[in-house]
DNA sequence: GAGCGAGATGCAATCGTTGCCACATCGGAC
DNA sequence: GTCCGATGTGGCAACGATTGCATCTCGCTC
């Protein structure tokens, strides 16, 4: 209870100090404690328990510095709060900590320069590597020419070779939108980012092919394009709905789909009788509000556990020519998706 | 298209190479760029205007090692994929960011290890700070002995003097209980998780508080205690309801209120007919389902922001006493809960 | 015209770790 | 008895930024 804290803060404990402790030279201490070159058995033994002894942590900048780059690998992501980016992120961070790295998370790179801002950071800490879900191609540009390691994780913006992890979106559309056409539905709304992302990009195309394979036209009408962030979001889905009386709406992203469902709510259509619905994403709230939200699940975690294996693996062999890895989704039937 | 790729790395700039290209020392460079100390007007801009020409980017790892302490921010939470931990981290970053530190998310300390694990993690950092929700104190132990700034956030376990934000967890699930005690139910379950945190202690708390208010007596069997990522949480839950059968249920985390839900749907029981379900931290599904979940909402976004704001005050006043910053939940109710 | 302080700059040491190099020792091979 | 390779160890110079101190030049004051 009288505990002491001691108010200056100790200068740390450093390699010189456990040195002295066991009688050896730094030179020595760092070769036993790091384990690479020759220590004697006995020197080891010593240098370890001094280390042990004193609480010997060593300084991550001090190596760094002097090894050109750290263990920490930086990640960037659009929305940590989101649920597809949060797990994303702990399936990266699984895999690095196994491997004995730091794994540095930027959870906001919604405004354009903060994604370069975040790479000029890890430059700045010198990572070696970077994983991330990039808003627009400058950050991995710098990146890459700087030498770190680059993995685009979900979309690929990048004009410069790099690593990739993606879903299979033209394919979890399609199947998706088929899914509405098979069940009787001719007037499909489409619900999508105004980006120029691959995922948007791709889950356009599928749902487009779709529609072409059962003889049918896509209606630009039908197609709303909502910026990421639009306070209107609600008002612009609810305001299709008016104009184009769809029979059912393949909302692209999980955000999206709850918009949508809750302008349904709304509007006191019911689901599936009024209005289909499928969603792109597969959230816990899609399997617990009645009905089920159809969607097509994603292996969020294993993207990210693959796009940090990608990554450790190019870490080690530099010269690799990039891949870029495509996982597949699966649609989930649940019952908000209903015959015509 | 025929772009050049450097394969080799090119080694980076460095303060000497924009002291060279200016024609002035290091020193000057060094005053320069980080705006302290005499640098003339013409030196400045000649000196600036190099760092741009040449791309320059500070090594975080000299400075740090230099100064003794990096700008960077260490964050331990539970588990990333909860979103109210995800949320909290958001809310941490923001401020951070402002204030131009970095965060470092370590985003499962479920094992008790991993905890101390990352407090060395950013002791080798040399962080000058961590804010974590702590799953034990040896952790924050380890880093106040060292000198390093701590915030415990949404629960406090340190036994040495710490800053901390936490949820007046006993007012909540006071409110909560009384509330359906209010609605005319004698027998309240509590599931709570078995811990030694403050947050179930709290909630216990004013769970039983209400119930002497009102006077009842909290009956033990109507209290289930589930540990973390116990794989039989719903089977226990669903014994409990069997053997006791309470006429409502307060469920102390979101978790929780998804199992006890889960068990409901599975069971055939309505909601609020048959049970009445209460939880606490209001996450986004409880306001989908129907009926809405009835809960107690935390500012947890603001959570993160005071620890973050709370943190970075100590670091530029460190002998403040420590202070601990109490954020009052809110009861929102829903169609969960209804008359017995 | 001596003295002083503000303005501006560079030198050199330092932060803690690593790794190259030189040196020492010893057993064994020729 | 050399010579050699395998072991072990310590010295020393980096890595790149920062900073206390010394230095130097002005412009002023008295």
């Amino acid at each position: 209870m009288t505990q002491q804290i001691e108010l200056e803060s100790p200068r740390a404990v450093t390699l010189a100090d456990i040195a002295r402790e066991a009688g050896t030279s730094a030179s020595t201490a760092s070769r036993a404690l790091s384990g690479r070159g020759y220590v004697s058995p006995e020197a080891r033994d010593r240098l370890l328990a001094a280390a042990e002894r004193l609480g010997y942590v060593p300084n991550a900048s001090a190596r760094t510095l002097k090894q050109r780059r750290s263990r920490v690998i930086g990640v960037v992501v659009s929305d940590l709060a989101n649920q597809f980016y949060a797990r994303l992120a702990a399936g990266v961070e699984q895999v690095l900590r196994e491997a004995d790295y730091q794994m540095m998370v930027l959870g906001d790179n919604t405004e354009d320069g903060e994604e370069v801002e975040g790479a000029r950071t890890f430059l700045a800490m010198r990572a070696p590597g970077v994983i991330m879900t990039p808003a627009g191609s400058e950050a991995t540009e710098l990146l890459v020419s700087q030498g770190v390691a680059v993995v685009e994780v979900d979309r690929r913006l990048a004009n410069v070779p790099c690593d990739a992890v993606v879903i299979d979106n033209e394919r979890g559309a399609r199947e998706a939108t088929a899914h509405l056409i098979e069940l009787g539905h001719r007037r499909v709304a489409l619900l999508g980012v105004d980006t120029k992302w691959t995922t948007d990009a791709g889950r356009l195309r599928g749902y487009e092919s779709a529609l072409e394979e059962a003889g049918l036209r896509a209606d630009d009408r039908l197609i709303v394009r909502i910026p990421r962030h639009a306070p209107d979001a609600e008002a612009r889905i609810d305001a299709m709905l008016r104009a184009e009386q769809p029979t059912a709406i393949f909302a692209t992203n999980n955000r999206l789909a709850e918009q949508a469902w809750r302008v349904l709510r709304q509007r006191g259509l019911r689901l599936p009788h009024d209005v289909s619905l499928v969603g792109f994403d597969d959230v816990p709230w899609m399997s617990m509000v009645e009905p089920g939200i159809t969607a097509v699940e994603q292996p969020i975690h294993e993207l990210g556990r693959q796009a940090a294996a990608l990554l450790l693996r190019r870490l080690e062999q530099p010269e690799l020519a990039p891949s870029v890895v495509r996982l597949e989704p699966r649609l989930v039937v649940r019952g908000s998706s209903g015959a015509r």
